[in-house]
RNA sequence: GCCCUUGUAGUUCAAUGGACAGAACGGAAGUUUCCUAAACUUUAAAUGGCGGUUCGAUUCCGCCCGAGGGUACCA
């Protein structure tokens, strides 16, 4: 996105009271640039000296205070060589003479607050009605590649992939915005001995069990059968012990465990009934995914399967080897040694010569850079992946691939419960499907004690509860900054009132309603406004809705979906009060009456669009 | 041990180095003859500790204390 003004914008000449309607570009400038831009100028008439933008602090008035927007004068003191106030004062003066839109400003200590017009601020309305892409950016040519998700086939999603997988698509939506190229892919772990355990237990225990035999989503059968392995494994284990042998022996003897090994043998050897079965069991899988993808309303531009990806990092780590980037150890295990970089030797090829975690990376990364013309590699894995990335990075660039400074790793926090980290050999994992059930239902039973949607038919309620149990879910866990960890409280999460996704959902049906009935009325609502005596909440929102384009920005460059969810609340939470205030459909002014209906509409459409990032659809009614 | 992250009301979350640290839930007290009360209003309540840099520190730096994660053949 591109904030920046021209250059030289400062030394135009500002015909006093003729600002509004001879230099329309302004009002495409955010109000930082634009002060900026003011106090530049201002600056330069007083003092004589041109200063830089950096030095030009300029903020949102504190809600204390009368103004708009807020010069902090502290870094002009040097040019000024005169108090904080006396500074202030100087160019509080000189911008109200300049510029006929800034009505009044007032000095508390060092800084200077400036008060716009209403008109001014119905013009920044007006310029951001009849912009349709307010805040969106043109496309920059820029190609993007993000990979979020990445499941394991062996057990069900959960809690911890619910944010991966919101946080993956809502960023992937932000950097779009942002005028980028964005390729969402997904990396699927489909194969090693985790995926062999339940094959090997559904084999022994499942009688032919299918998912449609059962009636089971296929990813939670074959979740059953890992977890039916993990069960036989301690069994046999403990009787072993109990037979007298020490457990560190005991351990190499368990036979459903050598078992398992032998299936993996056998599965890398392309043995045909174990690759049936791993087909087979694999399906189940994807379609259950499948189904949870659809209900989280995730998406992605291409899958990539491990089992087709793990053997094409072997070959750079060979061509590594030759070069002298990586050395083999006596038992031909090869390694890369970081101590010069602060780090530790990291493994990349086992004494047996099968492939690690990181080395299928390293394949994967230049597949994905040959095929796609990329800039920008991300990677949305949780924290605890943070030392993998940081070696990921270096051998990248050891290997001598100029990309490997655009690999980006999009950290973010686990997610707790109130007793503390999910296990799920513990069997404290919240399942993806169960959850979004519940918030579903949960919403089904609000909305049927509040009997605001009898009037809808079965279809219609359905899915508006749909929106707003999902819609709950995904702002719980979206407005958290990404990079915290999270704790999460089922309880918390079905309450619909306050800072929540159905608030604002709520807000969004409220204005709906109103511009309905307008409707009904005949009113036909213009795309400017001409009134100028508005309130001080009206001037509040305005400068919300005023402020988007930067806010979108911001959640780009932090890679932050938080800051949309946070901007949205706030919007809310300002109609809301605006709106028990104010009458619109009954206020009698008719020029203030469309006004309200141009300003309610607008942040309706705000709120949708800032939602739509979110991931989160909003009910014309709930 | 070493490395990384983190510590804000009772709880969950906010706050480009700026003014008296904002919300929500929970607590206390209120508002529906009025466009949707899933709303709104009022109220009590917090920067782990000690230093440093700065006109100004929740934010940057150092140490201490607490929490989480990582740490060579798991992914």
């Amino acid at each position: 996105m591109n904030l920046h003004i021209p250059c030289k914008l400062y030394k135009m000449p500002v015909i006093r009271n003729c600002f509004l309607t001879l230099q329309p570009k302004f009002y495409e400038m955010n109000m930082e640039n634009l002060l900026q831009t003011y106090v530049q100028l201002a600056v330069e008439q007083l003092y004589g000296m041109i200063v830089a933008n950096e030095q030009i602090q300029i903020q949102i008035t504190n809600k204390d205070f009368e103004g708009d927007y807020t010069l902090v004068v502290f870094p002009l003191l040097r040019i000024s060589r005169k108090t904080p106030e006396a500074t202030a004062n100087d160019i509080g003066e000189k911008l109200r003479y300049l510029y006929s839109e800034i009505k009044s400003y007032n000095v508390i200590k060092g800084f200077l607050n400036i008060k716009f017009t209403s008109e001014f601020w119905i013009q920044r309305l007006n310029n951001a009605v009849e912009n349709e892409n307010f805040g969106f950016s043109n496309a920059n040519g820029k190609k993007l590649m993000i990979e979020y998700s990445s499941p394991n086939t062996n057990k069900p999603l959960h809690l911890g992939h619910i944010r991966n997988n919101l946080l993956g698509y809502t960023v992937a939506n932000i950097l779009e915005a942002g005028g980028n190229d964005v390729v969402k892919v997904n990396l699927v772990n489909d194969r090693g001995i985790h995926i062999c355990k339940s094959m090997l237990a559904w084999q022994k225990f499942g009688n032919g069990e299918t998912p449609e035999s059962s009636g089971k989503k296929g990813d939670h059968l074959v979740g059953e059968y890992y977890v039916r392995y993990d069960r036989e494994y301690k069994k046999q284990l403990a009787e072993i012990i109990a037979g007298g042998i020490d457990e560190d022996e005991a351990k190499r003897k368990v036979p459903i465990q050598i078992e398992v090994q032998e299936m993996l043998r056998k599965w890398e050897a392309k043995d045909p009934e174990t690759i049936a079965l791993w087909e087979k069991m694999n399906s189940w899988v994807y379609a259950g995914f499948d189904k949870t993808y659809k209900e989280l309303g995730v998406s992605f531009d291409k899958i990539y399967y491990e089992s087709q990806t793990y053997l094409a990092g072997k070959n750079l780590v060979k061509e590594g080897l030759g070069n002298g980037v990586f050395f083999k150890k006596e038992d031909g295990s090869v390694w890369i040694d970081l101590t010069a970089d602060g780090l530790d030797q990291k493994l990349l090829l086992r004494s047996d010569e099968t492939s690690v975690y990181i080395t299928q990376d390293i394949g994967t990364a230049r597949q994905r850079i040959d095929e796609y013309n990329i800039e920008q590699m991300i990677y949305v894995v949780g924290n605890e992946q943070n030392y993998h990335f940081q070696v990921l990075k270096l051998i990248l660039k050891k290997l001598g691939f100029a990309w490997a400074d655009s690999v980006y790793h999009l950290s973010y926090g686990m997610v707790e419960l109130p007793e503390g980290k999910m296990k799920s050999r513990e069997g404290t994992v919240v399942d993806a499907d169960d959850l979004i059930e519940l918030m579903i239902s949960t919403a089904r039973d609000m909305s049927k004690q509040l009997g605001k949607l009898d009037d809808l038919n079965a279809a219609e309620i359905d899915n508006v509860c749909r929106m707003i149990g999902l819609g709950a879910l995904k702002y719980f866990i979206l407005k958290v900054d990404p990079k915290k960890t999270m704790l999460f409280d089922p309880k918390e999460s079905v309450d619909f009132n306050g800072n929540t996704g159905p608030f604002i959902q709520y807000t969004y049906a409220r204005i709906n309603s109103v511009l309905r009935k307008a409707n009904e009325q005949q009113i036909k609502i213009p795309q400017k406004s001409v009134y100028a005596n508005i309130s001080e909440k009206e001037i509040s929102i305005i400068k919300l809705i005023n402020i988007f384009p930067e806010t979108l920005a911001l959640a780009a460059k932090e890679f932050s979906p938080a800051v949309i969810a946070n901007y949205t609340y706030d919007i809310a939470k300002e109609f809301n009060q605006f709106y028990h205030e104010h009458q619109i459909l009954r206020e009698e002014n008719e020029e203030l009456k469309l006004f309200r209906l141009i300003m309610a509409k607008k942040v309706a459409i705000m709120i949708k669009k800032s939602m739509k990032l979110l991931g989160i659809d909003v009910p014309d009614r709930m």
